[in-house]
DNA sequence: TATAGTATGTAGTGATGCAACGATACCGCT
DNA sequence: AGCGGTATCGTTGCATCACTACATACTATA
């Protein structure tokens, strides 16, 4: 993975010589500096000798102290080149279709890095588990909520998305324990939200909430997962926030296949296979 | 940017020394390996003298061969860390859940990388100066769809999305010159959204398509928008290439509002405070 | 063809990473 | 505490590498 030299040198700080921890500290500290300097200079910054660097490269698995700044190098660019999309320049249109993608790229890996495993594990054990998924979401992510469904219901499950409060309310008030609800809210402070969820565990559902962090909505859920995205929401419609909420319910439905067992598989197949009659036929 | 380097080794191809040609096209044809090479080995392979070799870096902006090889590497490595992913194995939770982000990351680079940005402003311009919008798409593309709907409806435009194919024929039978359908679909090949495109173009609308290359989709829209994602849609409804054209359709709004000019701006703000009661209020 | 200017290679040099060796600190045992 | 052994670290020196200065070849133009 992208950032394996950087875990490696903290898991193994314990176990480096005194004077290679030195050098570790320092590079954890300036990974920008370390990857132009010699290997004096580093080896005057951590206060130590030269072969003693050599020795910490080669204590890290690599080829020397070239192969070190290399492989520094691959891994910070690997992180973060993916800015933050700001709409205020007047771009061409590859300038800004680029930025946008990089953008939300980089809302993509934050939100990757920052998911709870456990919740997730959790949430995916109850989605398995379920009698009956809805998914419930208002404006952008009632259209996530409408993708969910149409993920779901390929999985044999049987689902349905409302986004809309009074069809939501009447099938919360169905609701039986054993059900699952998905309550999905880029903000996590939509009102009509939060009541139909309250609706849902009243009548004895699991809620499982899409949302950030501290929000109204994730107080109000059984199980919150977390989605946190600084976005600049003030004009456009939420663009990667969304795209977020998407692929954590790819891995929501990827989860739940996987406990269900590969016979799965094979209704899967059948449910394609189904389509194929409604399409042109694949070349060759 | 991350592909800042070869970009420019391409743009500038004409314009260097024939030697140093030769440098650039074995290091366009071998990045990988030129990262790990000495200044030595990189000319004789590329049948050249050391200094060239330096002349070539430096033509390139770059600080000598060793700074070279730094950008080079983290070029590479900004860009094929995310390998496509493969459900064959056990994971855990978190092993799972980040490979899909990272699949997810990977497509979207690569379509950020293939597309054709001539395309893709004309087909901003024609969205912008569209009377309607209508957006046709089935199965997991009529959820995006409906996305772009409410992304172009609060870009105060007359839009609609049909998932049905009655309602697509219905609609598309009252096109006019100047509307615009958006033909989404992620294999190309489906029947009844061919048909649809049909109508609406016999009715004389412009239709953009997001479809693969070569897709019978594609022959049949005025303006295709290519998106070919090498997935596995064996088992899994389409994960990877969904989101891929969800933000294509960002790219697109985002394009529409720019031309669109700053007079749109205050409009979104406004329909971004009609939201407010139905919300709960932001902490602090 | 002569010549100016550019492009490319050769040779040499300073710098850099690195290995061998030696010095020192640390630890366990008597 | 004294001592032997080991782990750890630094110094010296060397081989290699990137790079500069200079010379030569090539190309275009008059």
């Amino acid at each position: 993975m992208s950032r394996a030299l950087f875990d490696e040198m903290r898991r193994r700080m314990e176990l480096f010589r005194r004077s290679e921890q030195k050098v570790a500290r320092f590079v954890l500290r300036n990974p920008e500096e370390v990857i132009h300097m010699r290997i004096v200079d580093l080896a005057t910054e951590a206060k130590v000798s030269e072969p003693t660097v050599v020795r910490f490269c080669r204590a890290l698995g690599c080829n020397g102290f070239q192969d070190f700044k290399l492989r520094l190098a691959q891994m910070l660019a690997s992180g973060s080149q993916f800015a933050q999309f700001s709409m205020s320049d007047s771009d061409s249109v590859a300038e800004f279709s680029h930025s946008i993608f990089d953008s939300t790229v980089g809302t993509l890996l934050s939100v990757r890095d920052r998911l709870d495993n456990q919740a997730l594990g959790e949430a995916i054990d109850a989605l398995a588990m379920a009698n009956r998924v809805e998914f419930y979401g208002f404006g952008a992510s009632g259209a996530v909520a409408f993708d969910a469904q149409h993920k779901f219901f390929r999985l044999q499950i049987s689902t349905s998305a409302y986004a809309d409060l009074h069809m939501q309310n009447m099938s919360a008030a169905t609701l039986k324990e054993g059900d699952v609800v998905v309550a999905i809210s880029q903000t996590g402070r939509t009102r009509a939200l939060v009541a139909s969820v309250r609706m849902a565990r009243e009548a004895g559902a699991t809620v499982i909430g899409l949302c950030p962090n501290g929000s109204p909505l994730a107080e109000e859920v059984t199980l919150p997962l977390y989605i946190d995205v600084p976005e600049d929401t003030e004009i456009y419609t939420p663009m990667t926030s969304r795209i977020a909420h998407l692929v954590l319910i790819d891995v929501l439905a990827v989860g739940v296949a996987k406990t269900r067992g590969p016979k799965l598989a094979e209704q899967l197949k059948a449910v394609k296979r189904s389509l194929n009659p409604l399409r042109f036929p694949e070349p060759e």
